[in-house]
DNA sequence: ATAGTATTACGATTAAATTCGTAAGCAATC
DNA sequence: GATTGCTTACGAATTTAATCGTAATACTAT
């Protein structure tokens, strides 16, 4: 029944910063996030608290400084949010979506080949 | 310098409906929102006198009843919302973007059809 | 051990978003 | 012209998110 996943903007960040990292002290995460805006450590910190109450996040409390890591899987959340704006801003058309982004932010020559590729095995398939 | 344009979750489904009808009133657009969400109509009725303060929609007063309709391009928001979310969830990586689009929601023959004829424009200018 | 530094915990405040009740206006109908 | 029904306007309450100050605790190095 896999919960309903919702954070929010200001959580968003910190998990994308943990998945990059894969697991972050506080310190670690606010410094990434300070970098672009001037906030205050504790606010970080507090954050990150809640988060691990809802469940986002997990910790490591063995030593003083814990260590965060995330709770879900990056693709979860990128399918939940595909999914989510194809509904609202593409009227529910994938390759809506699929071509303005490609349209707008366009990949590299290595990267185009690897939609082929996708493409072809889709049309295999289908 | 086109101005930020971020609307709240509420707003985004309403500025939706409208892009959907062209324009509406207030009991058009809160009889679709009432489908999936038990909201009174006031509730409706306020949001969208918010987003018509903030300049989110503009609004026919001729009549008593009030026509509403959107303000900003549907494509703005796309725009926008896609190049977020490559750089929150996709690693800044517009094709790992596509890649997942494509895997889970499946477009029709005729679409990856129009994708595949986008990619090779995109290459021929490459 | 003492001083200095970094960390967590916690509460409180502020700010923003959402919700709804109530009143007032207008139009149609009885 | 009273009643009913739908509309807008407006204010207020509620909820949720974000921010930060302060205190307690642990760690480090003198």
């Amino acid at each position: 029944m896999s919960k309903v996943f919702k954070p929010t903007e200001s959580e968003l960040e910190i998990l994308s910063i943990l998945w990059e990292k894969e697991n972050a002290t506080v310190r670690e995460v606010h410094e990434v996030i300070f970098q672009t805006k001037e906030v205050g450590y504790t606010t970080t910190l507090k954050l990150m608290q809640i988060m691990h109450e809802k469940g986002l996040v997990s910790r490591n409390e063995t030593a003083k400084t814990h260590i965060y890591m995330p709770n879900f899987d990056k693709e979860k959340a990128q399918e939940q949010y595909i999914g989510k704006m194809i509904k609202t801003l593409f009227s529910g058309s994938t390759s809506q979506l699929v071509m303005q982004a490609l349209g707008k932010h366009k990949p590299t020559n290595a990267d185009l080949m690897e939609i082929k590729n996708l493409i072809k095995q889709l049309e295999s398939k289908g």
